[in-house]
DNA sequence: ACTCAATTACTGTATCTACAATAATTGTAT
DNA sequence: ATACAATTATTGTAGATACAGTAATTGAGT
C-alpha cells in the first residue's frame, strides 16, 4: 500500500476510531452507573426505558413492535421484558380487540408512580453528567445526532 | 437524526439528561454495528476489545485483573472470556511462576494476524463514523473524556 | 511458625440476550 | 372460498452476563 494513502487512512482512522471506542466505552460506563442507581427501585435500565416509552404514549397503549422500535437496545426480547413489567404490575397487557395478533401495552398507575419516584432522585444522573457544561452537553448531542443521521 | 425522533420522545428534562440518553442510545447503536461487523471474524466485541488490549501490552503479558480494569464492560467474566480466546488459540494463558495466584495472558501470533485482518476491513467502521468530521470526532473525544474524568 | 487478612482467580446459578423457528391472525389475489 | 403472503407475537435454545460465593496463594503481624 502506498505510504501516503496508508498515513491518510491511518490518521482518519484514528480520530474516528477513537471516537467510536470512546462512545462504546462511555456508554458502558454510564450504563453501569444507571443500572446501579436503578437497582434501588428493583428495575433494570431496559425496563426503565420501556416504562418511559409507555409514559410518553400514555394514555394511548402501544403494541410490542412499536415499543421495540423505540427501545435503546432493540434486540432485547420485548415479549419477555414486558412480561416482567406485568408481573410487577407496572404495565397492563391486553390482546387487541380489533387485531388479535397484536397486544396493547400501557403503563399502570403503579408504573407512573414508580417513574415519579425515580425522576425525583435523578440528582444522581446529574452527578454523573455534571462534569461537562451545558454548552458541551448541547455540542455532544449535536454531534451524536449527526452521527446517527440517516 | 435528532434523538427525539429516534426514540419518539418529545421533551427531555434538560440538555444533560438528553446527553446521557444519547450516549446510551448511540453506544448501543454502534455496538450493534460493531457486533455485526465482527461476526464475519467469529469474534464478539468484548473478545475483540480484550485482544486489542493484549496487543497494546505485547510482548508483556497481562494478568486477568489488569485486563478487566481496561475492558469496556468490566462486569464481563474475564476468566471465561479469555478461555474462549484460548480455545480459538488467539491468546496464551500460563500460571505465573512468581505468583501462582495470577495467570499471565498474552496475544498469540494467530491473534495478531486476526487483528491485522480486522484492521484491514475497518472501512465498515468508517461508514458508520464517517458522517462526522475529523474536528467533530476530536471534539466528541474531548467531551467524552472530560465526562468520565475521575 | 502461625494466624488472619488481602489478593487473585475460578465456579455456580439465575437471569438475560441473540437469533432462529414457530404459531396465530389477517390481508390479498384468484 | 381457498391458498398464499404478510404481520405480529411467542417460544426454544445456546451462549453470555451479573453477582455472589469459594478456593488457592501470598503477605503481614505477632
Amino acid at each position: 500500500m502506498p505510504l501516503e494513502e496508508d498515513i491518510k487512512q491511518d490518521k482518519f482512522h484514528n480520530d474516528h476510531q477513537k471516537a467510536a471506542i470512546n462512545i462504546l466505552y462511555t456508554g458502558s460506563w454510564l450504563y453501569n452507573i444507571n443500572a446501579g442507581f436503578l437497582k434501588k427501585f428493583d428495575i433494570t435500565p431496559e425496563q426503565f426505558n420501556v416504562l418511559r416509552i409507555l409514559r410518553g404514549s400514555f394514555p394511548k397503549p402501544m403494541m410490542l413492535a412499536e415499543i421495540t422500535e423505540r427501545m435503546i437496545d432493540k434486540s432485547s426480547n420485548c415479549t419477555r421484558l414486558v412480561e416482567k413489567l406485568r408481573q410487577k404490575a407496572l404495565v397492563n397487557r391486553f390482546t387487541c380487540v380489533n387485531n388479535r395478533r397484536q397486544v396493547d401495552i400501557s403503563i399502570t398507575d403503579k408504573g407512573q408512580q414508580l417513574l415519579k419516584r425515580i425522576d425525583a432522585s435523578q440528582v444522581t444522573w446529574l452527578d454523573a453528567m455534571g462534569k461537562i457544561s451545558k454548552v458541551e452537553a448541547r455540542e455532544l448531542n449535536r454531534i451524536l445526532d449527526k452521527l446517527r443521521y440517516e
